[in-house]
DNA sequence: CCCTGCCATGTAAACGTTTACATCGATCGC
DNA sequence: GCGATCGATGTAAACGTTTACATGGCAGGG
C-alpha cells in the first residue's frame, strides 16, 4: 500500500504538502501542487479513508437501519438514500432485516464509530434508542415517530387511507372489507385508524370482523382473500393495507371464481410499480418511496452541517389517490348498495 | 466521547489491559476483567471501530457494488449478503444504481481504505476493473464474468433459457417472440443464446423481427406487448427475459383483447414473488436470488481469510423451470401446431 | 537598508486503538 | 531455597492521516 509517505519521499516534499494538495488547501504553490499531484497518480496513491477519518472525525459515511422488508419498498428506499448521499460525497453503511427490537440495537452499537449520522426505519414502536444513539444525529423514517425527540420523515397514512376510505364509500360500499399487518407496526395503525374515520364519518361503525389479519406479504394476502371469499354476506370491497396483499388477496377472489370489481372491488397502498399492470389495475394509495429516502437523508444532511438541535423536524411525505380499475366506478356499485339505507 | 483511555484511568489500570478485555485476550485475571467490564459499561464506552481498524487493516466491513437495478432482484441480492454478511461481524458498504462503467470505476476509487473486500455485480462487460481494484479481494456476481481473473458466481441463464425454449417448443410453439434487454446487457445476451439454441435444436432458425427490444422494466414489457399484439402473423408464444417485462407485456396483451394462454403463451424469467398472484400465473425460470448474494459473500469471506488466489474460482447458481398457467398445456397449443409439420 | 508581514513549506503532535516487548511476582522443580 | 518459567500487567511504538505552529525567504514601505 503506498502512503502519504511514499508520495512526499518521491517528490521531495513533506507529507503535509501533499496532504494540502490532496485537500485543496489554497496555499500551495501552483508548481508544487502540479508536480505532487504526478508523483501520486504515477505511484496510484489514494489516502487512506480510515486514517483521514481518525483525525477528521468524520466518515462520510452514513448509517442506514432497516426492518426486514420486502421487495419494492426496500429497493426505492436505498435508492433514494444513496442517490441523496452519493451526490454529497457521503457512502452508505446498510444493516437490514432486522426484525427484534434487540437487534436493532446491536445493529446500532455496531455501527458506533464507523458512522456520522444514522437513519432509522422502524416500523414497531420506538424500543428507546435515544440512550444507544449517544449523541449521533439520528433522522427516523416512517410511522410513529412521535414520542422521541428525534427528527422523522413520515408518510401521511392517516390521509391516504381516509382518502381510500372515503373513495370506497363514494362508491356505493358499505362493507368493506380491511386486511392489516402486524398488529405492533405502526403503519398500519396509522392506516387502520384513517379508514376507520371514514367509516365513521359515513356513520358505520367499524367492525372487527371485517378486519383480516395480514403480514405484508402476497401470500397473506392470498390467504385473507380465500377467507374473504368463503364469507357469508360477502363485503363488497376490500381494502388491502399494502399493495402486496392486495395483489395476493385478488389471486385467492379470483380462484375463488369472484370477479373483480363486479363482485368485489379491491384497493391497495403503496403503488408499487407492479400495480398498475395488474389484471384489473390496482386502484391504490400512492406513496413516494424514494423521496421518503431521500428527505431522509436530506435531512440527515442538514443535522450534520449544524447539529444545533434547535427542536425535533417533523416532515409529511404527501400521499394521493390512483385510481383505475379495481374498485369499479359509481355505476358499478350503486345498484347494489341501494339494498341498504344511504 | 469516552475513550480506551477513560476507561483505562477510571478502572486503575492501562490501556493495554483494557484492550485486551475488549479483545478477549486470554491473559487477563478474571478479577481484573470482570471490574474492566463494569466500568466499561458504566461510562458506556463502545471501542471506537475506525481507530481499531488503522492498526488491525481490517475493517470488517465489505463493499457492494450495483447497477441500477429494479426492485425484487435489487433487495433481494442485498438480503442474501447482509445475512450471510451479518452473521461473520461484517457491515456492508452499498453503493448502487451505477450505470456507466466511469461510476463504478468512481465507486470502487472511494470503498478503497473503507472495506475489506468487494462484491460486484455489473451487468455490462467487464470494464477492466482489476488494476483498479488494487489487491482487494474481489467477487464478481452475475453475467459474464469469465474475461477476467476474479472470482465469480453465476446465474444458469442459458441453461434456464434453453430449458424454457424448449418447454415452449413442447407444448407445440413454432412462432415464439423474444423480449430482450439491454443489448450490452450480458446476462441477456446468455439468455437469448440459450432460447436460440433451443430454437435450432428444433430445427428453427432465429428470427430477428421476432426479437423486441426492451429494458428490464415492466414499462418497456407493456410496449413490445403493444407491438406483438398488432403483428401480422401474431406470435403464439412470447418468451420475456424477465419478469417484469413479462407482467407488462400480459398487460398490454389483454388490453388488446387476447387470452393468455389462449391466444398467446407468456413465460418470463426469474420469479419474482408477484409472478405466481398473476393472471394467470406466470409460467417462468426460478433463480434463488438471495442464495446468489449470500453465496458471493460466503466466497468472498473465504478469500478474507486466505488470499491464496490460486486461480480463479467459478460457480454457477442453477436455474429452474417453474409450470404455472400462463403458457398453458400441451393439448391447449398442439391443435394450432398441427397446422406446421412438427 | 531594515523591519513587517505574508506566503510557501516543514515539524511534530494528535486521533484511539493494538500489540511486541519489558517487567515483575509468584510458582515450581530440583 | 534458588533459578527457571509462566502469567498478569504495563510501556511505548505504530497505523496514515490532518493541522496548529514554527520557520524561512522575499517583497514592500518607510
Amino acid at each position: 500500500m503506498v502512503t502519504i509517505k511514499d508520495v512526499a519521499r518521491e517528490a521531495g516534499v513533506s507529507i503535509a504538502t501533499v496532504s494540502r494538495v490532496y485537500n485543496d488547501a489554497l496555499s500551495v504553490a501552483d508548481e508544487t501542487r502540479a508536480h505532487v499531484q504526478r508523483v501520486g497518480t504515477r505511484l496510484g496513491y489514494v489516502p487512506h479513508a480510515t486514517a483521514r477519518s481518525l483525525i477528521t472525525r468524520r466518515t462520510s459515511t452514513i448509517g442506514v437501519i432497516l426492518p426486514d422488508l420486502h421487495g419494492e419498498f426496500f429497493s426505492e428506499i436505498i435508492r433514494g438514500v444513496d442517490m441523496s448521499a452519493r451526490s454529497r460525497g457521503y457512502h452508505i453503511l446498510v444493516s437490514s432485516s432486522h426484525s427484534s427490537a434487540e437487534e436493532v440495537r446491536a445493529a446500532l452499537q455496531l455501527m458506533r464509530g464507523r458512522v456520522d449520522g444514522l437513519l432509522v426505519l422502524t416500523t414497531e414502536p420506538h424500543p428507546a434508542m435515544q440512550p444507544l444513539v449517544g449523541r449521533l444525529p439520528v433522522v427516523r423514517i416512517g410511522a410513529g415517530a412521535n414520542g422521541s425527540g428525534v427528527d422523522a420523515i413520515m408518510v401521511a397514512n392517516h390521509a391516504g387511507a381516509l382518502a381510500m376510505g372515503r373513495h370506497l364509500l363514494f362508491l356505493g360500499h358499505r362493507r368493506i372489507a380491511v386486511i392489516t399487518g402486524g398488529s405492533e407496526n405502526l403503519d398500519v395503525q396509522e392506516r387502520l385508524e384513517g379508514f376507520r374515520t371514514a367509516l365513521r364519518e359515513a356513520g358505520i361503525a367499524p367492525d372487527p370482523a371485517l378486519e383480516l389479519a395480514g403480514d405484508f406479504t402476497e401470500e397473506s394476502g392470498y390467504a385473507a382473500g380465500v377467507r374473504l371469499a368463503a364469507m357469508a354476506p360477502r363485503p363488497t370491497a376490500v381494502f388491502a393495507l399494502n399493495d402486496s396483499m392486495a395483489l395476493g388477496a385478488m389471486s385467492a377472489l379470483r380462484s375463488a371464481g369472484l370477479e373483480i370489481p363486479g363482485d368485489i372491488a379491491v384497493a391497495g397502498f403503496d403503488d408499487i410499480p407492479t400495480a398498475q399492470y395488474l389484471e384489473p389495475p390496482l386502484t391504490t394509495v400512492r406513496v413516494d418511496i424514494s423521496a421518503l429516502g431521500a428527505r431522509a437523508a436530506e435531512r440527515l444532511f442538514l443535522l450534520l452541517q449544524s447539529p444545533d438541535r434547535n427542536q425535533a423536524f417533523r416532515s409529511v411525505v404527501p400521499t394521493s389517490l390512483v385510481i383505475r380499475r379495481s374498485c369499479g366506478s359509481r355505476a358499478d356499485v350503486a345498484p347494489r348498495s341501494s339494498e341498504e339505507p344511504s
